[in-house]
DNA sequence: TTGACTATCTATAAAAT
DNA sequence: TATTTTATAGATAGTCA
């Protein structure tokens, strides 16, 4: 009898043309490169977060650890300043994720309306809700930079106070090397950071969410 | 004449004891993945971007594409809606950069902080520089949200003046799905968002940037 | 889609250099 | 410690159910 099949064949890197081809070797390829980066965590503790727009503009996310985790293992007789960042950090996330949704929603309100426009050639381009929902968004997003921004102040003043406490506490301050430095310059010619991403469970804007047998690692990552 | 090596054996899916080997594993599979994850984009045509934390908490990101070619791929005779949508993604993109990096540092403190008191038992546990660096990077993160509202409140003008502008030139608004909604109560539950990231080339803050072979992808995404 | 199955390609653990 | 080699483990293209 014959071969039942020729087996794996090379592929060329380069985009596949066959549309109906390209799905599917999206939705073997997918999961292959979360399992990777699964394992590269599970093996090396590493810590991994990532984001895949399909060529159908699906998002589907991998992130290990989870955001519980790390705000909570923690030990428990930490020092003061310590806790205040972890305040801090815990904010930021938060106001972050908040900031990251609503470029989530843009991205994907520009993409459908691509879409409309090419679905709709010759018809009338103006029949889109973008102009609609701008407004509503705009305002919501301006009440969460109100809001981030008085939870940083409040922050500043706290800090300085335990800043205060800890030079009248201790001379040691000073003598460690500053090996974390930011000035304004570095601000404004830009600079490669990494996403942080926070996924509280129960809930989900959109995407798909890869959510792993290994209790090792969760859906969302920071 | 005997075997050369037994070649590859298989391994257990459990973090690693062996420390060297650890570290040598990492090494070999982090490049492995952001090749997989290359391969996904090429081959697709998906949008990705990774950020990995080593064991030893060096930062490397892959993304792609470039945020360069997101913003211009746009055709050249869009829709004035659309260039203020993208102009607003933009300008929201820079600013969660800008977030995110705050976030990133703060990240890498608390670690050392970590590593510090843990290596330091007994010691003097006040003995980091903590307090020190906090201070400067809570200011520079209250200017930068400050200049954020600034630009978000110049958006939601400008957005403003459009909608009137739309509101005359055409009827057919409000006729269409309102298929994106927010409301402020969906944001306090927490949600499910992508994180998105923007790497402009030419400086990094530290971390490794994945730069491949293929002319397809830069280190930049979103 | 959503998986099996097979044959083959690719990644990589260990050893050698 | 880094690179190359060896040989196996794992991923997946093509196919069909």
């Amino acid at each position: 009898m014959g071969k039942k099949s020729l087996g794996r064949q090379k592929v060329e890197m380069v985009k596949m043309k066959n549309n109906s081809n390209l799905q599917v070797t999206f939705s073997k390829r997918r999961p292959g490169l979360f399992k990777k980066a699964s394992e590269l965590c599970t093996l090396c503790g590493a810590e991994i977060g990532i984001v895949v727009f399909s060529p159908g503009n699906k998002v589907f996310s991998f992130g290990h650890p989870e955001i519980g985790n790390i705000i909570h293992r923690s030990a428990p007789a930490l020092h003061i300043v310590e806790s205040h960042r972890n305040a801090h950090v815990r904010n930021l996330n938060m106001q972050l994720t908040e900031l990251v949704s609503q470029l989530e929603v843009e991205k994907r309100r520009g993409e459908e309306l691509n879409h409309m426009r090419r679905a709709s050639q010759g018809q009338h381009w103006w029949e889109v809700p973008i102009h609609e929902l701008s407004l509503p968004q705009l305002r919501q997003l301006k009440s969460v930079l109100e809001e981030l921004k008085r939870n940083v102040e409040k922050l500043l003043i706290q800090t300085t106070n335990s800043h205060q406490f800890f030079m009248r506490s201790s001379n040691a301050i000073g003598v460690f090397p500053n090996n974390i430095e930011f000035d304004a310059n570095m601000m404004s010619q830009g600079y490669n950071a990494p996403p942080s991403n926070m996924m509280p469970p129960g809930f989900s804007l959109n995407p798909e969410v890869y959510n792993p047998c290994p209790p090792e690692f969760g859906h969302a990552f920071f």
